[in-house]
DNA sequence: TTGAAAGCGATACCAA
DNA sequence: TTGGTATCGCTTTCAA
């Protein structure tokens, strides 16, 4: 008989520290179930019941241990976010934005930082899955990590990815920004201004950075004009701004207009842009996407494309709750607009 | 008899879909504990039977539940980080080092926000308290909160405290910036320069407004002169810098240099400054408290105390990985640096 | 309405 | 070294 010889009837169970459920039920001289169901807010618990309980849990300080909860209930109310910066503050905008719905829903959120590396982004999706969470949010450094993509479609946990599209293989919804419109409103404004040869700094081959380029050579079409422009491709940070601009300018042919695909480009543009002790909006005319604290302020002040990074947090958990609630629903896809607000960093091109 | 009758041995125990340890267990041939081993690098397990282990893992996909872990390791691997404004960049950039920290040590970060809400900050740590995080690192909005401060004292867990100062009832570490040191130089270069009646700005009662309050007075005490200066404390917003500004300035003696006591401040100090055709570093002398990206690079380039954000997080990470581990020693504090970095808005008082 | 008991998925002690 | 069992703290049938 497989069955083991009982324990011996001690009857000396040692009685733990912490304070749980029994403490409570033994306290209010009631059924562990009963104690449960008080702080379950189940139904059918009589006041009598209730009342007895409460006190004796406030009595020994009881509050339920989530843990034990969650894994009963295969359910952790939480959710994982892993995004590559957390210190960018477009990010740290639309995380602002998700927490306060999940929040609101009763969600914890757990976030993770990949530091833009996709093997890291795959280790924390991993991670995550380990911790049960109710589902993920994605600001992934890549679209087609191999690691990532794997660890995403081994478990069927409810998906959001911001700003990024990945393989269909992968069922999931997405936020996406309308990169296209802004920056094609940019590349028009810029166009009709005379300029020609434009420059655009973008990230690595990520939606937005198509979406851009595409936006920028369509504008050029409309126009009925071979689109000829610069592209850069690299990352999004100062110094890379600034190596990529001083790069441009010292070229043969440097462009009269330059996007940047990134607010924080901006700092290291704009330092090459001084040291050549180029006028913005007249020797040079200049668009950022996502807007600066002090770009309206600046001088001169300095042309943007405009979007609002908290409503694509809010969007992004939305779509998550969604999706937890009703995983067999049709994944969907929100894309939230962008816009250009013109300013003197973009003047006529000067003829040389 | 206290026992119940025994299960009858229908040796149909239903499967659980759930990929768990027994799955793999029985896979493998071998019992539960040993799995346990396997994975949790425990010593005294043969090659062979890592290797079998390790390989009916691999077939079932089985990978470890840190729920069922955590429940019986009573740890969770996991801390919470209650921060009034994650959207500041100021807090995602601590957030940022203490997330490296952290993750770094195999913990995972449970961040939440409250919006700078005392009654919110209270909420959040019991829920984390709840989640059963290993130690919590706070930036709540006030110092003084009694819900906060009960939720906080009823728990002996490990407890961290960013440039806030709780009081002694409460254990806890203490990660500080000097701001003392900073805004000392400012006020210092500003009284030489000759200016007499400076405006500070301050956040609410918490230590950093106090530690600056006090450096400003401190510099004038140095020069034999009569600490007479304005003080506004209010919401480290633009809004609210616009509006001390457009009160000050309208009033019949104006400061004739402020210091800002937060970078959200001066987009708004500025605007108004900007309305005014005030030009600074001669009509009006200016210097902000913590780094603004355009700041430099502004015309002119704005004063500035600067400190190490990300540093702070680590610091304050590393802070809480010693309490973990060494909840009996001695709590401490640490207080990292801050320097002024004069630039062209602060210049000499022009005589009206 | 209430209590008892069987898990959720792991760890750890104990005996073999 | 390995297997078996109790247990972490809770939820949830199932009977009463």
């Amino acid at each position: 008989m497989a069955m083991a010889l009982q324990r011996p009837q001690t009857k000396e169970k040692k009685i733990p520290d912490q304070t749980g459920i029994r403490q409570v039920a033994k306290r209010a001289g009631v059924g562990i179930g009963s104690v449960s169901r008080v702080f379950s807010g189940a139904a059918g618990v009589s006041d009598q019941m209730r009342a007895r309980v409460l006190r004796a849990a406030e009595i020994v300080g009881y509050s339920p241990n989530m843990l034990a909860q969650a894994l009963r209930r295969q359910k952790t109310q939480s959710v994982g976010f892993v995004v590559s910066d957390i210190a960018n503050p477009l990010v740290s905008s639309i995380i602002h934005g998700a927490e306060a719905v999940l929040s609101a829903a009763g969600y914890s959120l757990l976030l993770t930082n990949s530091g833009g590396e996709p093997a890291v982004d795959a280790r924390r999706i991993r991670l995550l899955q380990q911790r049960r969470v109710d589902g993920l949010i994605l600001l992934p450094a890549v679209e087609d990590d191999p690691a990532m993509l794997a660890a995403l479609g081994a478990s069927g946990i409810p998906l959001v990815v911001i700003d990024r599209s990945l393989p269909d293989s992968i069922e999931a919804r997405y936020v996406y920004s309308d990169h296209y419109t802004g920056v094609g409103q940019a590349a028009r404004h810029l166009l009709e201004l005379g300029h020609r040869s434009l420059g655009v700094i973008v990230g690595l081959d990520v939606r937005p950075s198509r979406e851009r380029i595409r936006a920028v050579t369509d504008a050029y079409r409309e126009r009925k004009m071979k689109p000829k422009f610069l592209v850069d491709a690299g990352p999004l940070s100062a110094e890379h701004g600034a190596a990529t601009m001083k790069r441009w300018l010292s070229a043969p042919n440097p462009p009269t207009a330059v996007i940047l695909g990134g607010n924080q480009l901006l700092v290291g543009a704009l330092e090459t842009i001084r040291s050549r002790n180029l006028r913005l909006g007249r020797d040079l005319s200049l668009v950022v996407c996502d807007d600066v604290p002090l770009g309206r302020l600046f001088d001169p002040p300095i042309s943007t494309v405009m979007r609002d990074t908290d409503l694509m947090g809010q969007t992004a958990a939305r779509f998550l709750l969604d999706a937890i609630s009703q995983p067999e629903q049709a994944a969907s896809i929100a894309v939230l607009p962008t816009w250009y607000v013109p300013r003197v960093s973009c003047g006529a091109p000067v003829t040389r």
